[in-house]
DNA sequence: CAGCAAGTGTTAAATATTTAACATAGTGCT
DNA sequence: AGCACTATGTTAAATATTTAACACTTGCTG
């Protein structure tokens, strides 16, 4: 169980937001939220989310930005660890492949030939560094 | 807002669990949990997630067993967007550039050699029927 | 066979989440 | 200056989540 795993609905919710948004004020990430509650109500969760130290807020003028503590490069990686926990037996390899066969239409050809390279690239760092 | 997006903390902590597990007893269910409540509270859990339609359940002799209605390919899927959604802009090359940097030490030199092969398919694939 | 162990069904209480109301302050505009 | 607009601060109520208690069944075991 880690920290994050204790957030309420609603407080997940918010934390996603401001990970895609980066920053955010109350209006853009209550214009961000499908199912959004009241102003008041955005406002007073991520109150909660400042208090608990998921999220920090700074004076932008006259309102405030509020921004994620934990930075999203550290995020993704516990995010993406989770869904090859949960849904790939813990194997990395599996989740690539799926990643890549659902995603096939969305990539370049440009973007699969660095895949490729950096998996060329990873393969030589291992038989060089890792064993014997 | 999709349907799963809508479930408490609990109830999203066990359909985790369901899913890693594929199918399992309230007594399992509360041994993958490293901050279980009592017996009597999972179950509550559990039944209030077959109400929802989330989770079916069959009487193995005694007892129950219960198991996720959504299979978990789709379910992966649609955790893997997510995370893709969240985290990395929208783009799964970004994605699965992350995941390979961060797993490099779990995969054999086969699996690299696979992904890569997956990949010059992919690409094959791409020019033949989708351009022109 | 009496009693314990391991289940389920149901209901109720404690707690946390979520929502919104009301009060206040600054800004810009006419 | 006075008014609307947009914000925040605080507090309270409504609702949902989470927990556990109690009652009952079944199988096993001493």
């Amino acid at each position: 169980m880690t920290k994050a795993d204790k957030l309420s609905r609603r407080e997940r919710q918010i934390m996603d937001i401001l990970y895609r948004l980066e920053h955010a004020s109350v209006k853009d990430v209550m214009e961000a939220m499908d199912d959004a509650p009241s102003y008041s109500s955005v406002r007073t969760l991520l109150g909660k989310l400042v208090e608990k130290g998921h999220v920090g807020h700074r004076e932008s003028g006259p309102k405030y930005v509020y921004f994620p503590l934990v930075a999203r490069e550290k995020a993704s990686r516990s995010a993406l660890g989770n869904v090859v926990r949960t849904f790939f037996d813990d194997s990395p390899y599996l989740a690539v492949n799926s990643l890549l066969d659902m995603s096939l239409d969305e990539l370049s050809d440009e973007e699969l030939d660095e895949l490729k390279s950096m998996i060329q690239a990873h393969r030589r760092r291992k038989s060089s560094g890792e064993e014997a």
